[in-house]
DNA sequence: TATGAATGAGGATTCATTCAT
DNA sequence: AATGAATGAATCCTCATTCAT
C-alpha cells in the first residue's frame, strides 16, 4: 500500500480524468501538467517516468478496490447481500465519477507493456477469486444454486457488470447507470436462486 | 458492404495484426507499411488517411459479423441451438485468429473519436438486438426461462463471452479458449432453462 | 516562339489558374493533373519537369505580351494614344481573366531560381524599353512633358498600373478594375501633358 | 503592439532573411531553426505554429511601419518634405537591409491565406491613407497640384517606389538603390508641383 | 520545488518523380 | 498517350525527457 504525496494524488487524479475523457492517447505529459496546473518538468519531481504515473494509477485503483472488497467480505451480511453490495458499489461509484469507469478497461489500454498487463491480470483475478469465495459460501448455505459452478456464476456476474458499464460509456454516459444496474440486479438475483 | 482491393485487404489485415499485438499505440503508418512491405507513402494510394484505415477495419469486421449473424438467424435451428451456435462461433473464430479478439474491444480504443465510437455502438447494439430476438423466440416456445427479460439474459450471455475472451487475452492466450468456452456454455445453457 | 501542343496549352492554362487562385504553393503536379483531368504521370509526357511547366508559363506569357506590344508600336496612333492603348489593354485583359493578373507578379514567385528570375527581368525590361520609346517619341513631338525623363515617366506609369492591379487582387477582385483603371488614366494623362 | 521575446525576435529576423533570400518556399521550420541555431522543436516553444511565425513577421513590420509614419506625420515639415522623407526612408531602409524589401511584396506571398491577405491589405491601405492625407494638406496650401486627385497622386508615388524596388530585387540588388531613388525623387517632385 | 529552454526520436502527410503495364 | 503503384526526401508538428537556473 504505497503512500502518495498530495501532488502525486493530484497528478494521478488528473491522469485518470484525461484517460476517461480521451483514452490513453490523450495521456501525455503536457496534458497532465496542464490539468494539474504546473509545468511539464515539474511532473518529474513526483514521478521518475510517465510509466510510473501509469503504474501508480493502477496501484491507486488497486488500493481502493482492495479496501472495498475487504469491507464487504468482512461484513456480517448474507452471501447474496454481499454480492449485491459489491455489485451496487461499482455502479454507484462509477455513476458518481464516470472517469473511474475507465479502470474496468485498463486491460485494453496497456497492451504493449507485459508487466503492467500482468499486474492488471492479478487484480482482476483477485477480485474474481473474492466473488467466487462469496458465491461458494452462498452455495454452501444453499442460498445460491449449486447446479452451476461458482466460477461460472462469477463470470456471468462480472461479465454483465462490465458489459453494462461499457455500454454506458459508449452511450456517452447518457442513461442512468444506477437505475439500469438496479433493475439488472433484480434479474441476476433470480438467476442465482437455487 | 464496401469492396476492398487486394492491397486494401492486405493493409487492413496488417493493421488488425498490429493492433492485436501491441494495441492502437502500435498502429502507426510506419508499422503498417513495414508489415505490408511497402513504403509509408504507398499506403496513401489506398487510403486517404490513417483514420480511413481504422474505419475500414471496423467496417470489415462489421461485414463479417453481419454475415455470420444472418446465417445463424436464417437457419432452421431451435433458438437455444442458435444461441449456442453464435456463442461457439465467437470462441472458435478467436481461437483460430487471436488478433481478431481485438475487435471485441474496439470500444476502448477509439475513445477520442466520437464518430467511430458511435459506429461501434451501432454494431454492438445490432448484435445484441439479434441475440434478444432469438431469446424471445425461445421464450415464446417456452424453451428459455421467462422470469428474466430477454434483454437481461442477452447481457448475461454477451458479458460472459466478453469477459472470458478478455481474460484469455490477459493470460496471453495461454489457455484453450474453445475448451473454456465449451465448459462455460454447458453452464450457461442450464442458466437459460425454464 | 515555342509551339505548344493542345495538351501543353491545357496544362499551362490549368497551371496559370492554380497560381492565380492559390499562389505558387498550390502549383503541384497533383493539382495540375486534377485540373486537367489526367493522372499525374501523364504530365510527364508533355513536360519533362515541373520546372519546364513553369518556364513554359512564362514563355507563353511573353509571347502574348510581345505580340500585343508589337501591334501597339506598329500602329499609326499618336504616342499618348499608344500609351493609353497599352494601358487599357492590361486592365481589360486582367478584368476578363483575373488569374492572368498573376503574371505581373511572377518576379516574387520564383525567387529561388536565378535563371527564371533573369528571364522575367528581361521581359520586364523589354516592356519598359518599349514604353520609354513611345514616351520619347511623344516628347520629341512635344506631346509629352520634357522636364521629366522618359524613363521616370515610364516608371510612374507602370508602377501605377502594377499597384492598382495588386490592390485589386488584395481586394479579392472586389472592385471594377476597368473603371478604376479608366479614371486613373484620365489623371495620368494630365500628368504627362507638357 | 505585441512584445516579442529575444528569441522570438531572432526567429522573426531569421525568417525574414530566409524569405528575402529564397522566397516563402524556403521558409521552412527546418531552415528557420538552422538559421537560428536551434533544433526544430525548439521553435514551438516560442511560436505555436509556423503560421504564427508568419503572422508575427507581418505584425513586426507593421509596428515599425506605423512608428515611422507617425514620426513623419507628427513632424513640422511641409507636406512635400514629408513625402520626400517617407519616400527616402524606404529607399534608405531597404538599401541597408535588402531582405526587408520583401515586406513590400508580402501580398504576393500568402495568397492562400485569406486572413493574412486581409491584414496585409489593411496595412497597405493605412499607409496609402496616410500619404493621401499629406498630399491633401499640400494641395490645401497650394504646394501640390490640384488638378489630380490626392488618391491618384499617391498611387503614382507608391507605385513608382514599389516598381523601383522590385526592379532592384530583380537586378539582384545590383545597382545603388538610394542613388536611383534620389534621382527619381527629383523628377517625382516636379510631377507634384502645381 | 519549480520552470523555461531545449532536444532526439518519431508522428502523419505531401511532394516530384519513376516504372511497369 | 496514359495510368496505377510505388518511393525518397521533405513537410509540419508532438512526444517524453533533460538540464541549467
Amino acid at each position: 500500500m504505497k503512500n502518495f504525496s498530495d501532488r502525486q494524488g493530484e497528478i494521478i487524479g488528473a491522469a485518470l480524468g484525461l484517460i476517461g475523457d480521451g483514452g490513453i492517447q490523450s495521456l501525455t505529459i503536457k496534458n497532465i501538467s496542464h490539468a494539474v496546473g504546473v509545468s511539464e518538468p515539474a511532473l518529474y519531481r513526483h514521478f521518475t517516468n510517465k510509466h510510473e504515473i501509469i503504474q501508480s494509477i493502477i496501484e491507486h485503483y488497486d488500493d481502493e478496490n482492495k479496501k472495498a472488497l475487504k469491507s464487504i467480505v468482512d461484513s456480517e451480511m448474507l452471501p447474496v447481500a454481499q454480492l449485491e453490495s459489491f455489485y451496487r458499489r461499482l455502479f454507484t461509484q462509477f455513476s458518481g465519477n464516470p472517469a473511474l469507469s475507465i479502470t474496468l478497461l485498463f486491460n485494453e489500454m496497456f497492451q504493449n507493456d507485459q508487466k503492467l498487463l500482468h499486474r492488471i491480470s492479478e487484480i482482476m483475478n483477485r477480485t474474481q477469486a473474492c466473488i467466487i469465495h462469496i458465491i461458494e459460501k452462498g452455495q454452501g448455505k444453499n442460498l445460491i444454486r449449486r447446479d452451476i459452478s461458482a466460477r461460472s456464476l462469477s463470470t456471468v456476474l462480472i461479465g454483465a457488470v462490465r458489459l453494462t458499464i461499457t455500454r454506458w460509456r459508449l452511450a456517452n454516459f447518457g442513461f442512468d447507470l444506477e437505475k439500469e444496474g438496479s433493475s439488472l440486479w433484480g434479474e441476476l438475483e433470480r438467476l442465482l436462486k437455487p
